[in-house]
DNA sequence: AGCGATAATGCAATCGGTTGGATTGTCAAG
DNA sequence: CTTGACAATCCAACCGATTGCATTATCGCT
């Protein structure tokens, strides 16, 4: 039988609750069924019944409840990212890349915050466990225990920026060891023999691979008497922390003639604190950075950094994911993406 | 009859998929509403049922499927909050201090970029529509019209930063006129009359208040031969055109002694450029922001600034979004915050 | 006219919980 | 021994969509 012609706006839904499929399908005089088939734009609906549909569900205002689509269809077109400070620029960044990648596709980003607590990146797990989210982006470089436990989870998961020390999990990085050799080499070219180094926590294997760089240089090129590095295990990995190392070294009496910082951002407090010392940049003191944020060229002076594809991690990160997740693609387990030197006014040439 | 005691170790859900609660209750011997109690702490459920429960829950790792929870109570204890890039500082520390705020209230937060263009910020309207998330705030000044129609929508959006014409919707500001109004009371103290204004977008109502304040005060100390606005309308509002804006103002052979810049990053831009023609700040040219980042005070020179509470606008803006959504408590419909203008050395005092 | 093929739609199970009300069991009081 | 009260548990509907399969309608063909 063909869908009745009754005149349907004589029971519109009650004003304040939205419609349902139920409801429009009442009103039309078909199955819900139809409905969802017309909707869907299946080919087993004629022409006629996806017209009168169409006109129901534009004078209800009718929206398809996902919660339900979700139920039973077993996805909730969800991820997460995890960060441990979306306030920090880097962060900021990568999941600019990530949400505007996967919003392309009708995936939607959850955005969990750590603030570094363990504690907390184990509730954001839960996420995952609960179905609430079909993947996570990690870019703490750490996995919640919870989800090792998940069989295939190595598919649901994609780390970004920082390795995750777990077989056949996804990772989007930069050959963070090559790209500090190669900063040390063009400081070692411009004269400086006397380089400090100001990184990142040692828990990371990003910062171990940046400072291990500073060090086997050192050694390698007879500088052992000047090597000097400093953390901020203690501290924040951020501009204050630049300010406070910094402040230190120089207290300490130790004078370099460069200091290579495992951030940008360490390098600006790092800088503010040797203007405060009444040094000349780059001329007394010469720095370089980590990162290339985009204020770093308008600096004063203008940063030497290594451009970090930060937008490109958090989109390959995120295609990367949506692939296993969505089109059970192979997981690939490693993608470096390239680095670059970026010379600007911030490193003095010496005798 | 008591729950069974059968060994229950003998049949544990397939590996690979989650165990539901209909399997938690078999391998129990109980029905799964007494399963569902049990784990709600309700009190209508023995001590011993509870411990078999909670032990083969534990065995099992169970875990609740939210989705079908959500279905069931009408709740997606979920929020959406849209900014136009999450990449700038200003709207990454504002979700900061969203995402910390509901995240102890088991809230999560979905975060939605706009990239300015209408169309997506309609996109993500419909995530309230569809009842995928329970409540919106938006960061952008403005209310995607689909969610205008829904009757009660007042109590499910709350604005940050920017207000929203709407009548009946929670906005969480500070009093941008004053605010100001107070930093050109204070350059001209210092002895400036010759100040131009590079502000924002005219279309937000934020920038709008800024600029009028501008306009006001040099009408009433009569240097309307010095007023001079430029503003980001076809610029994107960060450091990059305030140093083309700075530049076209050079150009045209304008040289004044004070700079007021709608925002740090703006100001950090237009420093860049007066630099680069040889200015000396503040020497030759005073610079005031609005903001106060968290990196101006490490610049050279510092600063000096409007404080605007970016973390705390997050955080009442959530608490308000929270209570309305989830405590029907009534919408406040104004919400203003302190400023502070951080005076540091980017001003000089003139003759 | 009868029959099969095919197109359009309806039926009912399903996803995985929650919850109001019915049911069963236990114990004490009469 | 019956009855009532109360505690513990179960039953079944419900949230709102999707989908395999059954059913009905339509049309062409002989």
């Amino acid at each position: 039988m063909p869908p009745s012609s009754i005149d349907h706006n004589i029971d519109l839904p009650a004003a304040g609750r939205r419609p349902t499929m139920a409801e429009i399908a009442r009103i039309a005089g078909v199955d819900t069924s139809t409905v969802s088939r017309a909707l869907a734009g299946s080919p087993r609906v004629t022409k006629e019944t996806r017209a009168l549909i169409d006109k129901i569900v534009k004078e209800t205002g009718y929206v398809v409840n996902e919660t339900a689509r979700h139920l039973r269809g077993g996805r909730a077109n969800q991820i997460l990212v995890i960060v441990s400070d979306i306030a920090a620029p880097f962060y900021s960044d990568v999941v600019q890349g990530i949400v505007e990648t996967l919003a392309e596709r009708g995936i939607n980003v959850l955005l969990g915050v750590t603030l570094r607590q363990p504690k907390r990146e184990t509730q954001l797990a839960k996420q995952l466990l609960t179905g609430v989210v079909d993947g996570i982006i990690t870019v703490t470089g750490s996995i919640p225990k919870p989800i090792l436990n998940m069989p295939g989870f190595e598919r649901k998961v994609v780390a970004i920026s920082r390795a995750v020390p777990h077989e056949g999990v996804t990772c989007v990085t930069i050959d963070n060891y090559s790209a500090a050799k190669q900063v040390m080499q063009h400081l070692r070219q411009m004269g400086h023999q006397h380089i400090v180094y100001i990184g990142g926590p040692s828990y990371s294997e990003t910062y171990r691979d940046r400072s291990a760089a500073y060090a086997d240089f050192m050694r390698e090129n007879g500088l052992n008497d000047f090597t000097n590095m400093r953390s901020t295990d203690t501290f924040n990995n951020d501009a204050e922390s630049g300010l406070e190392i910094m402040r230190s070294i120089l207290n300490d009496g130790v004078c370099p003639t460069a200091v290579f910082c495992a951030t940008d951002e360490l390098a600006i407090g790092a800088m503010a604190a040797a203007r405060q010392a009444n040094k000349a940049i780059p001329d007394d003191m010469s720095f370089f950075g980590f990162d290339d944020l985009k204020l770093t060229p308008l600096m004063s002076p203008p940063l030497s950094t290594v451009a970090v594809p930060r937008f490109e991690m958090g989109h390959n990160g995120a295609e990367a994911l949506f692939r296993q997740v969505y089109n059970d693609a192979p997981v690939s387990t490693k993608v470096v993406l390239e680095h670059r030197l970026v010379l600007r006014e911030s490193v003095a040439r010496i005798a």
